[in-house]
DNA sequence: CCATTATCTTTTACGAGTAAAACACCTGCT
DNA sequence: AGCAGGTGTTTTACTCGTAAAAGATAATGG
């Protein structure tokens, strides 16, 4: 009862197949009446989420970054413009207080800039420095390099596929979740 | 310049598709030369992890437990034995010291007992009590039914589809990431 | 048989995110 | 003008996860 790797495992995976669907097996053995279609894709999901965030920042964390400092003057590059705090929290899908503290950070270590606004002084402004954009700049190209190598198990037409299911499923939970406060 | 909810948005994502397509567009619009496919996968990925993630906990959050701690209420569900803390670690893919702590939790609420072992005095057994196995099976329902609503927005075909094809890409990562450890 | 090394688990110190409150400032109404 | 309420940002208190070290025990090989 030996995993692909050297690692022993506990349950029935012997059987082939990745780690979710090992999962599934098990829950449909104990309880053979509850439909478990949706486990296979958000157990899949959150796992591939899991595995792409260990490895996928590998180059970020050579230049010194997380990945939500990354997003952070990611958004500020491809938007071109400066950002209030506020904005950033939203193109950046984080709480206000995780942006401040990070805007901190960031700030120490010469990356970004802020700058009051004159007309409303409780916004700030926040802009890349020339050392944040050649930063974002250089890392970017190697980002996509190792994305790449990461995904390339994956004929492309079945990345376009995944990538084309994946955004209609993030249209409807965009728009469900938006609207469905509950 | 708005998005199809009622948040203002900075970019360029006035023109439709969901959140990322709208990112990947303003990468473009900056750097033509980079190939974006990449983005359009993981970063789909990544985003539909964070919103389920959001969305999905709600039947558990009813229950006072975390996801995590499912998690590991389920291994010992779905696989029907005692598993040890080491055990519990791997099936659920979080550190031991992160297990350490959930047991501490759940064994205070009488959810998991924990045994010690004659041979091995290192090793603990840990099993659910009998309260912990029925909140197990009361939620677990539950938190299908819940996620087939979510999921409910994609046609069943597309949903197998979209699993076959996570799997596949699952399969790969599971593989790379084992052995490739850089 | 004892020392070294490996294994299993817990502890410690710390970093990072969150929710809620606090601040600071604007805006519109009377 | 002045205040009530709204908005943008930061602070506070707290939770949770992690890495690394510690602790306890087992296994191996001179």
């Amino acid at each position: 009862m030996t995993a692909a790797n050297g690692r022993r495992t506990v349950g029935a995976d012997a059987a082939g197949g990745d780690t979710v669907a090992a999962v599934v097996r098990q829950w449909r053995a104990v309880h053979p009446e509850l439909d478990t279609g949706p486990m296979e894709v958000i157990g899949r999901i959150n796992r591939c989420a899991a595995l792409l965030q260990q490895a996928e920042d590998a180059p970020l964390r050579h230049a010194g970054l997380t990945r939500p400092e990354f997003d952070l003057l990611g958004a500020l590059r491809r938007t071109g413009l400066e950002l209030t705090p506020g904005e950033l929290a939203r193109e950046t899908f984080s709480s206000g207080a995780a942006v401040t503290k990070r805007l901190k950070q960031l700030t120490e270590r010469g990356l970004v800039e802020r700058r009051g606004d004159a007309r409303d002084r409780r916004v700030a402004h926040v802009r890349l420095t020339d050392t944040g954009r050649t930063l974002v700049d250089g890392i970017l190209p190697e980002q996509l390099a190792y994305e790449t190598t990461v995904l390339s198990g994956l004929e492309t037409t079945d990345q376009r596929e995944l990538a084309t299911l994946l955004g209609a499923l993030l249209l409807q939970l965009e728009g469900r979740l938006n609207t469905t406060r509950s």
